[in-house]
DNA sequence: CAATCTTTGTGCACGCGTTCACAAAGACAT
DNA sequence: ATGTCTTTGTGAACGCGTGCACAAAGATTG
């Protein structure tokens, strides 16, 4: 069972899939509230609600980690609370870096979510001279000359990039070749980065148009009740081809209120618009 | 295509995979960067590339749309930055509240690339009578008791909670009461909501916590090779769910491990485990 | 028009992740 | 001890997502 190693390129991390990884945290939090009321077990249908998944899922999930629960009882909170920790590495202090201090980065940088799991800001780097001196979330903004001597010096190997889009793959590549190998990317852009590197984004814009997607699909739903359940094909490709009117707002189904209320007045023109919020072309690598 | 679109998998929405989903907006953005460059097509290959994504699965994704390309040709760039933006819903505007400006709300109502895509902040809301009637990246904050006027005045179908996250369940509720019916979450809390309403969630935290445990993962593959991860004191675990030790916090060793990316290609060792496992502190700040 | 070259669209196999369902483990009562 | 009751840990089935490999489609050239 434990196998897995062999001589696999495995991604799978000692066993612990990479699922059942990005689902600790969630654990985590759970059972550290549960700790702060003193709660001494819970059962794994009380946590897993609580983490807001499934009962079966939790228990695989701590089964990777070994067996800490009691049958008939359910799970120590204070004991896995510390096993969890642990094997997320929490239980030492992991300094970072963030780079880009505009507004998102300030806010990041004032996040007291960041300490309170062992991430300890260790410098804040900004490109612009009018940045470096000033103070943020209690922090010496420091230039951008003295990135690398940070990261040695703190021997830091996790970096945030909150820079704009067009500055992320250069402050990428200077991170890591100061020695990081985990970065957390705010910036819209794809990285490319060594193997060993490893690297995770939060993009808003992606998430809202994740959301638009199933509101537009919610939306459509509601006009033609009836035809739910078969395949309507392939109505829709009908379309005419060609290239694109831009500016035309095509409104879909409406039928309930929700309808978009693009509208209103003027059209403020999307598109045609400058691609100015920052996308840049990810040129063309090897 | 033509094969026999069987039954409906139920939970395909309109037949595009979940996955599919939320890769269209990355291959949005690599399309606007080329459509912007004047490039007129572009092979699965390239805009793979781009984009980040293996050029099969991209081939596959864009099949769920329909044909759009050419063979020995490639995909008409415009054309498909209409396609993809048509099925994401873009062509129309979606109007977006803001609940919670604080140092984040007030970064996410700063940032452009949310205007660029069609959303349009409709409003900001805070509960703080402090922060009503400031002016926040040209918008003026209105405070709470508004919030269901805003919404249907707009139309308003995505909000955005940035509260504290005491504040988001409650907040949540408001919203869903209110008609919202797509949620992005950045409060570190589970949102429960109703059938019909969508919840995405952004979590810093949790991003950090799962590259700190790849980060341990790597450190600990230096120092080992092959040892088995058996629990040596298999009775003394699970017999004892002993409270966790406290102690102080260790410095991360090594110093020298950084950048094993020389090794990369290979079959670098893995196992890990954190060496010591009998005595790790632990720290748990609350 | 035929030959050749390029690139799409997809059938297929594989592995991961999820969920069900249940035997076994232990707590607790008698 | 014995029986009952609760809850874990996990075998097994299933579905989704990924990536390979290739036939077919169309462009392009001679
Ligand atoms: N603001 C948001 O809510 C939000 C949300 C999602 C994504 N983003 C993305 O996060 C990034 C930052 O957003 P923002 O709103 O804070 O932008 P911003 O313009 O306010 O801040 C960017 C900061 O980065 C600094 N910078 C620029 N180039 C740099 C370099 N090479 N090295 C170091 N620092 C450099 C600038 O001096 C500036 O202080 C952008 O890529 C944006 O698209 C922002
Ligand atoms: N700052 C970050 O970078 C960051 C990162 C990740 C997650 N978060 C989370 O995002 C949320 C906001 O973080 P922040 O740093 O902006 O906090 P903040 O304290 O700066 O801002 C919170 C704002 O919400 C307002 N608020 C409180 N209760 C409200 C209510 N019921 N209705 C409307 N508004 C209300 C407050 O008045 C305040 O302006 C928190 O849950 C935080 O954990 C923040």
């Amino acid at each position: 069972m434990a196998t897995g190693r062999t001589h696999r390129p495995a991604n799978r991390s000692r066993g612990i899939p990479e699922a059942t990884v990005a689902r600790l945290p969630l654990y985590l939090r759970a059972l550290t509230a549960l700790s702060e009321r003193s709660v001494p077990t819970v059962s794994s249908e009380e946590l897993a609600t609580a983490a807001g998944v499934n009962s079966a899922k939790l228990r695989k999930d701590f089964s990777y980690l070994g067996s800490y629960g009691t049958r008939g009882v359910g799970y120590d909170v204070e004991y896995l609370v510390y096993q969890i920790s642990r094997e997320l590495g929490l239980t030492q202090d992991w300094p970072v870096v963030i780079v880009g201090i505009g507004n998102l980065g300030a806010a990041l940088a004032n996040y007291g979510g960041f300490a309170s799991r062992g991430f300890r800001v260790a410098s804040l780097i900004d490109a612009d001279p009018e940045m470096a001196g000033k103070v943020v979330a209690g922090i010496e903004v420091q230039h951008s000359d003295g990135l690398e001597q940070v990261i040695e010096d703190n021997d830091v190997s996790i970096g945030v990039i909150a820079t704009p889009a067009a500055s992320a793959q250069p402050v990428c590549d200077r991170l890591v070749a100061a020695g990081i190998t985990s970065i957390l990317n705010f910036a819209p852009t794809v990285l490319s980065v060594p193997d060993g590197v490893d690297v995770r984004k939060v993009d808003l814009s992606i998430e809202l148009q994740i959301l638009a997607f199933h509101e537009q699909r919610k939306a459509g739903e509601l006009s033609d009740e009836d035809a739910e359940e078969l395949p309507q094909g392939a109505g829709e490709v009908t379309a005419s081809p060609v290239a694109p009117p831009a500016a035309s707002v095509t409104k879909r189904g409406s039928g309930s209120g929700k309808s978009p209320a693009g509208a209103s007045g003027g059209t403020s023109g999307r598109n045609g618009e400058p691609g100015s919020d920052g996308d840049v072309p990810a040129v063309m690598p090897a």
